[in-house]
DNA sequence: GCTATATTTAACCATATGGTTAAATATATG
DNA sequence: CATATATTTAACCATATGGTTAAATATAGC
């Protein structure tokens, strides 16, 4: 497995936070765009888009190819892996529902309750 | 499924965008722990890592229990299940190295190479 | 009640972010 | 060559971010 820093992962998140920026990632899942076409669906001007590009492609989730005087834009979608991987960790707190000592002292107390009956 | 909104998704993978702040997480994956012990692997002020759970907080991610003059800090995993859902979707393009043009285009050639032998 | 401890709030600061419009650049096309 | 198209760069702006120090707040303990 490839290794990540704290900083890429940084970049990675901050590159996620943002609901045009997933959104521009979610078009190019479909498959590449120029940058006109990612633009369409937003209400906002190219610079704002052309700027977001470069926030993706920093986090090194896309990449622009230029092919005349058109720019080809592509996903890179390995980035999120480590992203996710840090993620996952997580799970089993919101699945286990062990997520805290209030959780631990709930299920302690539904234990009583039982021994109780 | 619990459905969350875009600007949740915002904060929550803003919240996860810094180091000090997945810091954080990670100490209180291993149990509740007040504000001091969460500041204490930091060079950094009480001021600035209050400020970082109270972003945290915004996202969902912990919550602050009062207890005395202390502030027992919990961590609320939860929130993490739809940023996972939402980089799940990709997987597939990082998983099966179909992540673009250029990769098909090099499937595409070796397909034409395994012909030619 | 006074003092020490835990934490937050307020005020401030430099830099980053996300947007704008206007100008620059590069390429395609009549 | 002149013009139209695609995109970026530059300059600017308001607000957000991430940090600081000093003051405020709340509680614990002598």
């Amino acid at each position: 497995m490839v290794k990540y820093s704290d900083s890429e992962l940084n970049k990675v998140f901050h590159a996620l936070s943002d609901s045009t920026r997933r959104g521009i990632l979610a078009r190019l899942a479909q498959g590449d765009a120029v940058v006109t076409e990612l633009a369409e669906p937003f209400d906002m001007s190219l610079p704002a888009i052309s700027k977001h590009l470069t926030v993706l492609e920093k986090a090194g989730l896309l990449r622009r190819h230029k092919d005349g005087r058109i720019r080809r834009c592509q996903l890179i979608a390995e980035p999120l892996q480590p992203a996710a991987d840090w993620i996952k960790f997580y799970r089993q707190f919101w699945e286990t529902k062990l997520d805290s000592l209030a959780a631990y002292l709930e299920k302690k107390q539904q234990n009583e309750d039982v021994l109780k009956k």
